[in-house]
DNA sequence: CCCTCAGGTTAACGACCGCTAACCTCCCTG
DNA sequence: CAGGGAGGTTAGCGGTCGTTAACCTGAGGG
């Protein structure tokens, strides 16, 4: 239901190139006339879709942190499902899930660079309703997190948990940084190596 | 050299608190009548001490930077100069360096943490001269952890090395986001558990 | 065939922001 | 004890930005 093949509403362009220009210069230093441009209509023409410049930030901060939890969700529904089906878990053990976690952040990541950036750069200009519910959903995906990583290593306090989690995060988003797309390796070479150092990362705090 | 004990001068507080209320809301987002008000003093007095704007976010990006980076030299002369001098190296291997490289990151990031924030936030904002000169700074830090790395590590090639430490720096730098300092865990225990993460990911890439 | 309405346009307003101008006031020094 | 510079102040200018107002246009339906 997440996956679309027909063209892009103007809404989704619009919100599409904002999130680039956002992540480019910020959102202070993108005017609305600049986003009107990329989408081919002109500076006004915005307010027939939105009704202002903050809403367009809001919308896109609330869709990324809804997405990612929603995925989330639906990888651990998946793992407790499987192992439930098989009733002796055995593929599908906690490791499975945390990888699985792992692999959905990373694709996140890669695939949708400008919105990543946004995500931690910009929360603090939304309006305080909106900021509320960005950082409820935030929590419960580091919540979610949190959990299945203190299965993986039950030794891990909750605190510390936490912490390596939000480490982790820091990790796997710092691919903004890692030159252009085409640049470096290819897409599946970044994504393995990412995963096996969040995997490093938390063995060496789990397995203290 | 670096040391300072007397009362800082006015250009010092102006640059910490516009450190301060740039990570906290983005260049843009600050105007200069605030940065005034927070060092007490109103507007235009700080064209008293900067010719603008732009040239303080300058200031303070070149500062991070080359702070960094020198740092880093220092630490890597350190323990050349003790391997040197004991002819035969020991306690001072490569895993040393990489130990005190990753120990100094950390120090900086829990230490300033507004600075460890602009630097990878605002770098676009600055004129082209300027974000040149951080660039050059940037590279230069990064590529002497390359360097080192793949001293630990020789299998390791060079443009993994480098993603290796881009990411690490996004583990490293994510202390920002680990709740307002006082919360959660002690320093020296945040401290600890950073640089275990990041030895963790260098060796599971390292060890391939 | 008109009427509506979605989706544009341009003009313009009001607020804000970076910066300059003009002026003031200590404090230090010859 | 002049005088000058360091370091402030307030007033105000020019430009930009988000937003609104007023108007236009083409496609679909009764």
């Amino acid at each position: 239901m997440a996956t679309r093949t027909d063209a892009p509403t103007r809404r989704e362009q619009i919100l599409k190139e904002a999130a680039r220009l956002f992540a480019e210069r910020g959102f202070h230093g993108v005017g609305v006339d600049e986003i009107g441009a990329a989408v081919g209509i002109s500076g006004p023409g915005l307010y027939r879709h939105f009704p202002g410049k903050d809403a367009m930030l809001a919308e896109l901060l609330v869709g990324i942190s809804d997405s990612l939890l929603t995925g989330a969700k639906l990888r651990l529904a998946e793992a407790d499902g499987a192992a439930g089906s098989r009733a002796g878990a055995g593929a599908t053990g906690p490791e499975a899930v945390l990888d699985s976690l792992i692999e959905g952040h990373i694709d996140f990541a890669l695939d949708d660079r400008p919105l990543i950036t946004l995500h931690d750069r910009e929360l603090d200009r939304l309006r305080d309703a909106d900021r509320k519910m960005v950082r409820q959903l935030q929590r419960q995906y580091v919540e979610l997190w949190v959990g299945v990583l203190r299965e993986v290593y039950p030794a891990l306090a909750e605190p510390a948990a936490r912490s390596a989690v939000h480490s982790v995060f820091g990790l796997l988003n710092s691919t903004p940084h890692l030159g252009r797309p085409g640049s470096v390796p290819g897409r599946a070479v970044t994504a393995s190596l990412l995963h096996r150092m969040a995997r490093g990362a938390f063995a060496a705090v789990g397995e203290a």
